[in-house]
RNA sequence: GUGAUUGUAGUUCAGUUGGUUAGAACGCCUGAUUGUGGUUCAGGAGGUCGCGGGUUCGAGUCCCGUCUUUCACCCCA
């Protein structure tokens, strides 16, 4: 009796096509890191949990998948651990599986201080657990590609950030898009200002909404959380604010002039637009949005969320500068700034705007057909020098019709066959046919690789053009 | 975690107030064409109706549970 096999929620299978594009968004984006410096970088699937835990807030503890531990995990608990969840986790459980990829990194950072030398820039590009519930570009597995410098306060890598993030758009063909950027400092100098201290979460979680439920659905949900009518008032002219990001900017020191926390913050904005036109990027894509504000708590300088206009997914690329990440595993004062690419809503937006290009499935170039065994045979020094010349070429493995080989070709979609029969070994000439004109021609094997290999050197010149 | 929603052939979907043998299109296989794919024509195969219970003379259809899909909230890439 067979089962239906399924797999589980929120993972998915990449058949030949799918992983076609997504190694075109792979490529793309380690080939941009590796030209701006970045370090490779691959930590394990799972972490300890004393790793993982407390470090994304209750909320975060909440959805990491954890391992049960192996052999007879239920040895060590007591009749009275039983009925308690979190006692019975840690007698059950040491393991769990990461989170994201800037909380092993900083582990790594820890653990490998002495051999490192700062500033450390290292990427990563792993796929990452989550265990909530899936929706459109929510899945509970999926890939993150991350690049982060540590070790350096220099607003210059937050300027080559948005210089990536620029260049793995263009390179994409993604042209309508923004990087929202805020700073921290300049949040917790509103923060400050209406009076929000020591409630700044709330304060920030319930702006982060604006776009979503609008001014009115924030100052509802503010009085909700008991801020003040008074404290409001002064609140709602900053989160309307609109204009360019100098204008914002400017405007924002003029609100700002006693207060040196946001004003450390706006002057750091500054530095970065100003380094920025120095590399003279035709567009920069770079818009102030003082309500952004970002989930994750380490986040203590600049922010950054990039959103694609016009297509219904959340952010497909965020981070932030943090100045004490490693902290918490003992290594102070360390700086470090870092941001990731969702692939998967990468993926599906570049499907849903029709980026991707028509010939992204790599696929045989030649098909050796053959009428029985000895031309089986026959074909086989033949593929082999082929092979030698670079063409990628591969012969029918069974004894069939012609008709089935041809159909193989055609589905694969091969865009040449080499057809060996008796005429063929009697001539020692091979019968070439183009399956997209249909045109066939007879050739000899020197023949065939050169005009191949030129071929392929045509064609990828006329990819470029 | 809260509230909805979805599941029928390989795929996309029909299936009436519960009633014979569950259909279509595309795809797949065979042949027309024994050395030639795409087009055309003729024929064919393929379904434990997500899974498990229940109600009923009778369930794809109604009820319960469970898994899965999608969506909103929460949070987030």
């Amino acid at each position: 009796m067979s089962q239906k096999p399924s797999i589980p929620k929120g993972t998915r299978d990449f058949g030949p096509d799918k992983m076609a594009k997504r190694n075109l968004i792979f490529d793309t984006i380690r080939s941009v890191f590796q030209k701006y410096g970045f370090m490779p970088l691959e930590t394990p699937t799972m972490e300890n949990l004393s790793v993982l835990t407390g470090k994304y807030g209750d909320e975060g503890d909440q959805l990491l998948f954890k391992v049960l531990n192996s052999g007879d995990f239920m040895s060590k608990v007591k009749e009275e651990d039983g009925k308690d969840s979190q006692n019975l986790l840690r007698k059950i459980s040491e393991k769990g599986m990461r989170y994201d990829l800037t909380v092993p990194f900083a582990r790594y950072v820890v653990m490998n201080q002495h051999e490192i030398a700062f500033p450390f820039k290292r990427y990563q590009m792993q796929p990452v657990w989550r265990a909530d519930r899936p929706q459109k570009g929510r899945y509970r597995e999926f890939y993150q590609c991350d690049a982060d410098v540590v070790g350096t306060d220099s607003l210059l890598c937050e300027c080559e950030i948005i210089l990536m993030i620029n260049e793995v758009f263009e390179k994409l063909g993604i042209e309508d898009y923004h990087i929202k950027v805020n700073h921290r400092q300049v949040l917790s100098g509103i923060a400050k200002t209406i009076g929000a201290e020591g409630n700044e979460r709330d304060f920030f979680v319930a702006i982060d909404k604006l776009d979503k439920v609008g001014p009115e659905g924030v100052q509802k949900e503010l009085l909700q959380k008991g801020f003040s009518e008074s404290s409001l008032e002064v609140l709602l002219p900053l989160l309307n604010m609109e204009g360019s990001i100098e204008d914002k900017i400017a405007q924002l020191k003029r609100t700002f002039t006693s207060n040196q926390v946001s004003a450390e913050g706006l002057e750091a904005l500054e530095t970065v637009l100003a380094m920025l036109s120095s590399f003279a990027l035709a567009e920069h894509h770079v818009e102030f949005d003082q309500n952004l504000a970002r989930g994750l708590s380490y986040y203590t300088g600049m922010i950054f969320e990039v959103k694609v206009k016009g297509v219904a997914i959340g952010s497909v690329s965020g981070g932030g500068r943090y100045d004490d990440l490693t902290g918490i595993f003992g290594l102070k004062n360390i700086s470090g700034v870092g941001f990731s690419f969702g692939v998967d809503r990468i993926y599906d937006v570049m499907e849903e705007l029709n980026l991707f290009p028509e010939t992204v499935v790599t696929t045989s170039q030649v098909l050796i057909v053959h009428h029985d065994l000895p031309a089986q045979e026959y074909g086989m020094p033949i593929l082999a020098q082929m092979r030698r010349s670079g063409i990628s070429a591969e012969l029918y493995p069974d004894v069939s019709k012609f008709k089935k080989q041809m159909t193989y070709a055609n589905k694969k979609a091969i865009p040449h066959v080499i057809v060996i029969g008796d005429e063929e070994i009697n001539t020692g000439l091979l019968t070439l046919k183009d399956m997209r004109t249909g045109h066939q021609e007879q050739l000899s094997l020197q023949d065939i690789c050169q005009k191949l290999t030129l071929r392929g050197h045509t064609d990828t010149k006329d990819m470029k053009s």
